[in-house]
DNA sequence: GATCCACAGGAAATTAAGGGTC
DNA sequence: GACCCTTAATTTCCTGTGGATC
């Protein structure tokens, strides 16, 4: 077994020195959160049509004899193409208004779908945005009594006024297509509020999303549907032009380097976010060298950097079970030279790293299905079904979709995988019919 | 054309954990 | 403390699938 050494040498890095350098270096950022995704300029280029429907579905609120109900917003676009940014924008420019003209603002619920992810939970983070002061518990209520929170603080706080739901990410929602789903239930929420009324904005990167939903969901939540296409290369050019003046000094970044990065970001289906954090990762490299210029060539080693830190981390972050499922595709990916492993491969090597390993039980292959999918999704494995007809079935064949090595260096780093890292599977050194769990799997080698 | 293989993957059930109410 | 309620993870059961083989 390992060893971990803890203060066996003295440290040679100075820190005192490192800070003392790191402030004479040249000044690179003005303003470092203006490359920030979270980061609402007071312009959005290239989204004037976005910006024009959302605010005349919005505009009828100003007028006080008008009535207090607004279409629902769907709005539809790719990662990266401005819709939160947009609804952010539009929000705070009428919260503006309405203040410059005695109105009561409306009220904005913001929810990630992607964090906030079923109905109990959509509905306990409104009652919480409307009421920090109780807040609602994780889990426990009867929904019914949740909902009814949900409908008296609606009417307490907001009454004669409006709030706005946005629901970020939408086609996360897991109960989306049962009748006690959230979507159902805020869909039809007017008709049981007395004094307030209730406006729902969906932002979905699924173009696809509604197809699954139930009917009267459908009709109500899209009565306004806005799509956002993605940037191309001379628009993501404009975006970033306009935030490196407020966020980084005067002559520092190439021309040359912004439109390398406006021109990755587009062939990467057109992502403001990634342009953006490109560029940021880019000047934070100069910074750290101490240059005060920035070129194409420090654009493409942030690149590289970005998806090498990405990689390290999510690995990292897994779960013990997938992380023994990805030490077990990496060794096979090692011991055949990178060749495609099967599903039933996998799981035997699974299986067998499993019963090594102290307190942890085996999954079944059908959850390990599922984490391999999870796998592939990240893209840190590919996978393909292929068919081997009646002599090896229909399986998955999977092989690492990452540099080898990397993989390698985060099982290294973690003493309690070093044991594993040159274990050979059962079935390569053994090439026959292996038996796991009273299943039977053939080596397809 | 029927059969068989080795799963894939959907749906429902189960389990564990966290929390509320009486 | 018993019971009720929720979520999330996982298991169990089942049907479906593509292509080689019979």
């Amino acid at each position: 077994m390992c060893e971990i050494k803890l203060g066996c040498e003295h440290s040679k890095f100075n820190i005192d020195q490192f800070f003392n350098d790191f402030l004479n270096n040249p000044d690179i950022f003005k303003n470092r959160d203006v490359l920030e995704s979270a980061y609402i300029p007071d312009e959005l280029p290239h989204r004037d049509d976005q910006i024009k429907s959302i605010a005349q579905i919005m505009a009828s609120l100003l007028k006080k004899n008008s009535g207090k109900t607004v279409s629902n917003i769907f709005l539809y676009g790719k990662t990266g193409t401005g819709k939160t940014a947009v609804t952010r924008y539009v929000s705070k420019k009428l919260d503006i208004k309405c203040r410059n003209m005695g109105i009561v603002s409306p009220e904005w619920v913001y929810i990630n779908c992607n964090h906030v992810k079923s109905s109990y939970r959509v509905m306990a983070t409104i009652c919480n945005k409307l009421n920090p002061d109780n807040p609602v518990p994780p889990t426990g209520l009867p929904r019914d009594v949740l909902l009814e929170r949900v409908y008296s603080l609606l009417d307490e706080k907001l009454a004669d006024s409006v709030c706005f739901i946005i629901l970020d990410e939408i086609d996360a929602l897991k109960d989306k297509n049962s009748k006690n789903n959230v979507l159902y239930i805020l869909s039809r929420i007017n008709e049981t509020l007395k004094k307030s009324k209730v406006h729902l904005i969906g932002i979905s990167n699924i173009l696809t999303f509604k197809d699954d939903l139930d009917p009267r969901v459908i009709s109500s939540l899209s009565e306004e549907e806005i799509v956002f296409p993605a940037y191309n290369a001379p628009e993501l050019y404009d975006i970033l032009k306009k935030r490196v003046k407020i966020a980084i000094h005067d002559n520092i970044v190439a021309e040359g380097a912004l439109r390398l990065c406006a021109a990755i970001a587009a062939k990467e289906n057109g992502d403001a976010r990634r342009a953006l954090s490109l560029l940021r990762k880019s000047a934070e490299l100069i910074e750290r060298r101490g240059l005060n210029h920035l070129t194409e060539e420090h654009i493409y080693l942030a690149m590289e950097q970005i998806d090498r830190d990405k990689t390290s981390e999510f690995i990292k972050a897994l779960p013990i079970q997938q992380k023994i499922l990805l030490l077990s595709i990496y060794l096979n990916h090692k011991f055949r030279n990178g060749a495609e492993s099967s599903t039933g491969e996998i799981y035997n090597t699974y299986c067998e790293l499993v019963k090594n390993t102290y307190g942890l039980n085996e999954l079944t292959s059908r959850r390990v299905t599922d984490l391999v999918k999870e796998l592939d999704l990240a893209g840190i494995v590919s996978s393909k079904l292929l068919s081997f007809g009646r002599k090896g079935g229909r399986t998955r064949m999977i092989c690492l979709a990452v540099d080898e090595n990397r993989v390698k260096k985060c099982y290294s780093d973690d003493p309690r995988y070093t044991d594993f890292i040159n274990y050979i599977p059962s079935h390569i050194r053994r090439p026959n019919i292996n038996i796991v769990s009273g299943q039977k799997y053939r080596s397809l080698i």
